[in-house]
DNA sequence: GCATAATCGAGACGGTACGTCCCGTCTTCTG
DNA sequence: CAGAAGACGGGACGTACCGTCTCGATTATGC
């Protein structure tokens, strides 16, 4: 199995783990991500910082860890019969997980992270949450169109209003959504 | 007038700014943004971290100051008769730009710092190189369309695949010119 | 003829000058000598820094200028017919002018700085003021005796008393002035 | 016991302490007190800055610490049947500590401070090396008389013949201590 | 039950950037 | 040409966090 062998001596200490990641989510909302430090974090949790070390490299290893299944959970809607009710759903679960969850912002810290630190951004890429989540709209929703093409049209728009400081309420899900399936939709492939 | 009254004193020099644009633009590419600090640009650029400090409150602001004439540069296309060409020479120019010019890369780090730094984001509202540059190709391409909108679906999908740190080599421009343009032509609008 | 010969130019202004050395003097009472500055001094005098440095080196220079003739005024006793007396209101002078007076402190400061700044030590070696207000009360009432040891018995005590941090209140210029004239009166000489 | 009770992590570092007090003292002759600071302490001691002041405040601090014991050992003299001898040899070493010993020249430094510096002041204040090895002699060679009169007349000539500048080999302890001891001894006191 | 072994807390360590302050010099304009 | 204004390069200040390193104490397993 996948397991760790255990080698005997104090197994890791359960309580300390759930501390740490409850704090960095505090830290982030109370402080933001600049401010947030290993010694913060380790303070916050009622942790040494040794512990700290010993398991993660970075905050931002913390963060994903303490945000990835919130966030998976947050952009997974369920499949509804209607395909622009589907893909507005799975807009409007976009754009709350990025202006208003604390997921989301973990997210967009990591991202903007991301664009300096090539850890960070191996981090991201090992667990594509946006296009995950997205995929499995679009397989429902436009099950024969080009996937990265239709990644791109779904989620560009909102990603890009939203990360470049724009406000939210200009955006109109339902109308996204029905930009999207036009656009993927067969009969609109002017060069099929 | 607009101009600061002099009221004596030495004048500002500038060799040491024109030096500290230079060498910020350089560790940029060097070492990188994080990398980056207050005290080797001013080693750098062979001037004293007061006179930093004097003219720019962090590096985020030295950073913009270097690059956004060069982004605007850039990312401004000369108008074309043909739509199609025209949207995807921008398109072209804005691969170009997020993916391998300097100024694009200060652009995505900046971009990146903004999300978990107000005062970074502050700046960057300032003055919104996207979409003045987009703003141009939409009013020539798509006159009747609601700007918003349009700037969305111009800019979002490139901007999400680059920034998420997506193979820009399976983006092509100029599909994505096509689907702006059918989607921002008023046959198109199905709900009109 | 020890003039400097004018040779043309706006002459050096006096108001500047007195105001510097006002300024040294209340900065020494308000902030102490070793939080006072060259910049701290040139702007309560109301005085560029250039016209500091232009006339003085340091604040030493400043300051020793600022206090020189004041310090000779106190502690310049006039002569009294009983020598207990001439010496004794020599001590009370001179415990003044270490314990209460402007001019004392800035004299305690200077020799402070004296003893590890060889330059503040040639500066109050230049005018030694101590001992030529000391060799007029020598003078008077133990003419014969040698000039140095009369001197050390004379000042020594009151002044290590104080520069050591001692209670100046245990400590009695009479009966100090009768210890010294017994050890200068010829009489006592035991090995004469 | 009067025993710090550990409480857990790293002890402090025994040899980061020896090299700091060896630097201070290092520095102190070779570019004196002035031109000594906590960054030339700390890197001629292969030892952070934080480490410097954990535990010293002030560079007057460790330079005490570090000269304290010497000087004491200096100062001490051991008894000798004859009290001029007794004396004589006590204002040599007197003369000696003040002009060419280490632990002299730290003590002058922090006397000097001491005199614009109210935190030196009291920590000198806190340990009287001067008043308590000349207390000893003062014990031992006048054991009736005032010890603050005492120790004045002892130390003060001296003192002030160094301290204010002067050639010490002007200065005979032996005549200095046929001073002293004709001053202390009952017959002398008029006013008995 | 008792050694072994890995955990945990605490906190000192060397290192480095921070942002501020003052230094002494310079370069401009004004009187 | 003195003087004010103020920018300049330099460098120390004291602080904060980094990531590492001892410590003593704790808590499991395996002989």
């Amino acid at each position: 199995m996948g397991e760790e062998r255990d080698r005997g001596g104090r197994p890791r200490s359960e309580p300390a783990r759930a501390a740490v990641l409850w704090a960095v989510d505090d830290l982030l909302v109370k402080v933001g991500y600049a401010a947030m430090t290993m010694k913060g974090i380790a303070e916050l949790a009622g942790v040494s910082r040794m512990t700290l070390y010993r398991w993660w490299s970075t905050k931002a290893e913390i963060l994903f860890e303490a945000s990835a299944l919130d966030a998976e959970e947050e952009l997974t809607v369920p499949p509804v019969d209607d395909p622009l009710e589907d893909v507005t759903r799975y807009l409007e679960a976009l754009r709350h997980f990025l202006t208003r969850s604390h997921a989301g912002a973990a997210y967009r810290a990591l991202l903007g992270e991301a664009q300096h630190d090539p850890e960070v951004a191996a981090l991201l890429a090992g667990r594509d949450i946006l296009g995950d989540t997205a995929r499995a709209v679009v397989s429902r929703t436009a099950p024969g169109a080009d996937h990265d093409r239709a990644t791109g049209l779904l989620i560009g728009p909102m990603f890009f209003w939203v990360l470049s400081g724009r406000d939210p309420a200009r955006l109109d899900p339902a109308q996204l959504a029905r930009s999207f399936l036009a656009e993927v939709s067969p009969k609109d492939t002017v060069d099929g």
